[in-house]
DNA sequence: TGCAAAATTGCAAACGTTTTAAATCTTTCT
DNA sequence: AGAAAGATTTAAAACGTTTGCAATTTTGCA
């Protein structure tokens, strides 16, 4: 159990040395004897001196940590989103030394005034955002603040230049169709959310592209569109899709959740996926793989992305780039069973 | 747009008042006068003022933070956990102005020494230790360091007093093991996992004191142990246990991924769950409810429990209570499809 | 050996806040 | 009116670190 040594004059009294050139040798400044550095690092570990956070953050402006405002969550939200997302920025924080903290929004309060006071506090030297909504004052605010920030996701426009990383939605959403088209689908459903944020336009965008690049005017395309959370209303339009005499023989969902409630609600109807009906959903959470037949899905691997926007940001604090960093992520098909031919037309 | 204050100087310098005063207004003493305590808030609110984190932690040798070190996961490990763990975190942590600290174990290095580094940088004034291990090195640090801390979950046996929250995973087996019995069966499977966490025991005794309980010697109970994320040793463990001759009617499993093996290993094997096996598992994963026929578990509400954990922790970190804080939250049994009467004999 | 240059170390200020002890102003009472 | 008591405010130290600048020691060379 060795001694424990909290501060650096006590560490600098125990070498006869002082406080500076501890501290000097600890940062591994060359300026400082190489003996002297190696008496000092060893005596530090010997010692298990770490330095204090609060007095370093103070002098230096630094706090070492990345900072993360949670998404405000329904009560019975379950996902496994945020565990991924957090893992990944660990990961990617941690080789640099940095640390992530963690934020809530208290019931009432908007998560821009979370955001504002881990800012203006100094909590953090950066910011990650998620959830980007088609106007979002989050990016505005950091924008004004020229606080370093990467979003994770893009506005559908914008008149200045930021960081982010986005997972390409729209390809994705190009390649389920050109897939399902060579199957011979004809008459596809896109199931989607009120939501306002900006990935939804994004992905539909990207199916409606490569619907016009196929240049076929025998192609249709219904949309349903429910609130993301209210799973009744979320039935209520599927089935209203489901039902019409006429009905898609192709559904991409915007998400898998909502391909799962596709997928129960054909079910329930008596229809057979995929014989009567192909289901595509994206974001391959754990219940595509579990949920009959197998759901096929799009896996953006969260974890990583999250890895790279946790370097990404570590870049944009330390170097301050000119020019914004931006990456796109190409999510990956994972082909199961709810997809399949177009059923033959019966009428 | 208010007009930036950083500092207390300047707030104190445009209010013609002392920093002093101005500190202490903010802190709502009474010593200041009424009238000045509301002219310092009003201003301060106007002007956008936000308190330095770092200086204030420096000087009061509170952060204000509480850390939790992110479990080390494997690279396809995805599960909700963690996200529904740092959520209840922060909601409870929210209402007292508390944030999190998330920090993360290296490649190669020991969550032991992620905790003494949060520990001893003063970067929190607590922390949460999850997934106890039955010799547990963090505990007995934080017990020597005389850190706070709650542990969710808890040691087999101890010579010291320690605040802990556990879900009651011993009743929880015993009421699994009352329903199947009840049901007929006699002939029982535990499907567990050979890592050495303290609720694998405290599961598995409770399902050992339920079948004593009975009283039954005509009871059996198989155990098949895999090592946890080990897929191929985990799916052969299983069908070890469903290959012989004489296999159990009903099996147990130490948590819901392993009960799906179960599941989806039974099908390929011919047998029809629950007609032929009856299967029960434990945490309620959202994989639970789509793997057919629907697993019956037990809902532990870890978001809730975290929550709680939150409020333990702060008042532990504020009072410094004397007497252990102990709570034993018992899940509750959420009944699907997996579980039914015991198959007649047939031999 | 002596002196300039280079290498190494140390002093002291600063970061923004809280807090102890003291100073100033107001009120009350004789 | 004057002093004591109470109310309100302030000066200054402290928290543990980093860092600009100065001081000291060592080295190289004549």
């Amino acid at each position: 159990m060795p001694a424990r040594v909290t501060t650096l004059k006590e560490l600098a009294a125990s070498l006869g040395l002082s406080i500076t050139t501890v501290s000097r040798a600890l940062a591994g400044h060359q300026q400082i004897a190489l003996k002297t550095r190696e008496r000092v690092a060893r005596a530090a570990r010997q010692a298990g001196y770490v330095p204090n956070t609060a007095a370093r953050a103070l002098v230096s402006g630094r706090s070492g940590f990345v900072g993360l405002v949670l998404p405000i969550r329904g009560p019975n939200l379950v996902d496994s989103f945020l565990g991924e997302f957090v893992t990944g920025l660990g990961e990617g924080l941690v080789s640099h030394g940095a640390d992530l903290i963690l934020a809530t929004a208290a019931q009432d309060q908007a998560e821009l005034d979370v955001l504002r006071h881990v800012v203006e506090s100094g909590r953090a030297d950066g910011v990650v955002v998620t959830r980007i909504a088609e106007v979002d004052e989050r990016l505005a605010y950091l924008r004004r603040r020229g606080f370093p920030f990467v979003a994770h996701g893009r506005l559908l426009d914008s008149d200045f230049a930021y960081h982010w990383l986005d997972t390409d939605g729209a390809h994705a959403f190009g390649e389920a169709f050109d897939m399902l088209y060579d199957l011979g689908h004809r008459h596809f459903g896109l199931v989607t959310i009120s939501e306002p944020m900006t990935f939804r336009h994004l992905r539909q965008d990207g199916l409606a592209a490569a619907i016009s690049r196929r240049g076929d005017p025998s192609v249709r395309l219904d949309v349903a569109t429910a609130p993301r959370f209210d799973r009744g209303a979320r039935i209520q339009a599927v089935n209203r899709m489901l039902q019409g005499p006429d009905r898609p023989t192709a559904i991409v969902a915007l998400f898998d959740e909502l391909a799962l409630t596709v997928m129960e609600e054909a079910a329930r109807a008596g229809l057979t996926v995929p014989r009567d009906l192909s289901v595509i959903g994206f974001d391959n959470i754990v219940a595509s793989a579990y949920a009959p037949p197998g759901l096929t899905t799009f896996d953006a691997s969260i974890r990583q992305c999250a890895r790279e926007i946790a370097d990404m940001l570590l870049t944009v604090i330390a170097d301050k780039p000119a020019e914004p960093l931006t990456r796109l992520i190409r999510p990956m098909l994972v082909p199961r069973a709810s997809h399949g031919p177009a059923p033959r037309k019966t009428s």
